[in-house]
DNA sequence: CCAATACTTAAGTATATACTTAAGTATCAT
DNA sequence: ATGATACTTAAGTATATACTTAAGTATTGG
C-alpha cells in the first residue's frame, strides 16, 4: 500500500536535475543555493525540484535563519532499491527453476549421463 | 552519460500500472492481453505503457503470429538498482566518517576514558 | 472463406511538469 | 536603519502524460 510513495520516489528520481541534487546531497548536507550553484536553472526551479524531492521523502530540509539546509533521507532510497531488487530476485528464481526443469528434462532424454556417474 | 537511460527507467517505474506490469513479468513472460487482464484500462493504454517500458529497456517483446510476448530485461533493473545503491553507500560512508570524527573528538575532550582502560 | 482473436494506429482530451520572470519576505552585516 | 543575502510566492507558458474511443490490420480456427 506504499504505491503512492513509490510513484513519488521513482518520479523524483526520473529527472536528471533532481538526481544531481540527490547525488550532491549523498556527499553531505547543503543549502539551497549550494545545490543551485552547479545547475543552469533559476533558483525557483531548484525550489520546485526540492519540493518534489521532499514530497517523495528522499530529502528533508530545515531552515535556520535565512538558510535552508537539505539532506538525504536514506530510508526512501532503500525502499526504491528494495522494490527493484525484489523484482530482479523473483526473475532470477524463475530463471533458476527453468534451468532446473531443463536439466531434469535433459537427463530424462539422455539418462546415460546421470547413470554413468 | 547514461543519464537519459536512467531518466527513462525511473520514469517507467514511477507509474503504478507499469510497476504492476513489471511485477507480473518478473514472474515470467506474458502476452499483451495477459498483461492487460488484471488492469482496469483499455488495451491501447496498456500498449502505450508497454512502449514506455520497452523504451526504457526494462521490457522486451517479440511478436509471433498474432501474439506479442513480453519479458523483463533485468539489466535495466540492475542499472537503476545500482544508481540508488551507490548514492546510499556514499551517504553511509559519509556517516561513518562523521562517527569516526565524533569518536576522535570525544576521546580528545574526555581522555580519562581512554587512559583508564 | 469468414468470423473471432490479438493486437495496432490514429486522434482527441484533460491534467501534470518543468521551466520562466517578477515581485515578494525574512535575516544578517555594517 | 539599510543594503545585501537567501530564499519564497505567484503567475504564466510550453511540452509531455495518461487516458479515451473508433477504426484499422494481421492471424488463426472451423
Amino acid at each position: 500500500m506504499q504505491a503512492a510513495l513509490l510513484d513519488r520516489t521513482f518520479h523524483a528520481l526520473s529527472d536528471p536535475t533532481r538526481r544531481a541534487m540527490v547525488q550532491r546531497l549523498s556527499r553531505g548536507p547543503a543549502s539551497v543555493s549550494e545545490l543551485a550553484k552547479p545547475l543552469a536553472i533559476s533558483l525557483p526551479a531548484v525550489m520546485q525540484h526540492l519540493q518534489v524531492l521532499e514530497g517523495s521523502g528522499l530529502v528533508r530540509s530545515e531552515k535556520t535563519g535565512r538558510v535552508r539546509t537539505c539532506s538525504v533521507e536514506p530510508k526512501m532510497l532503500t525502499l526504491a532499491e528494495h522494490w527493484i531488487a525484489e523484482r530482479r530476485a523473483q526473475w532470477e528464481r524463475k530463471l533458476d527453476r527453468l534451468a532446473d526443469y531443463l536439466d531434469a528434462t535433459a537427463s530424462e532424454n539422455d539418462n546415460a549421463k546421470e547413470e554413468s556417474k
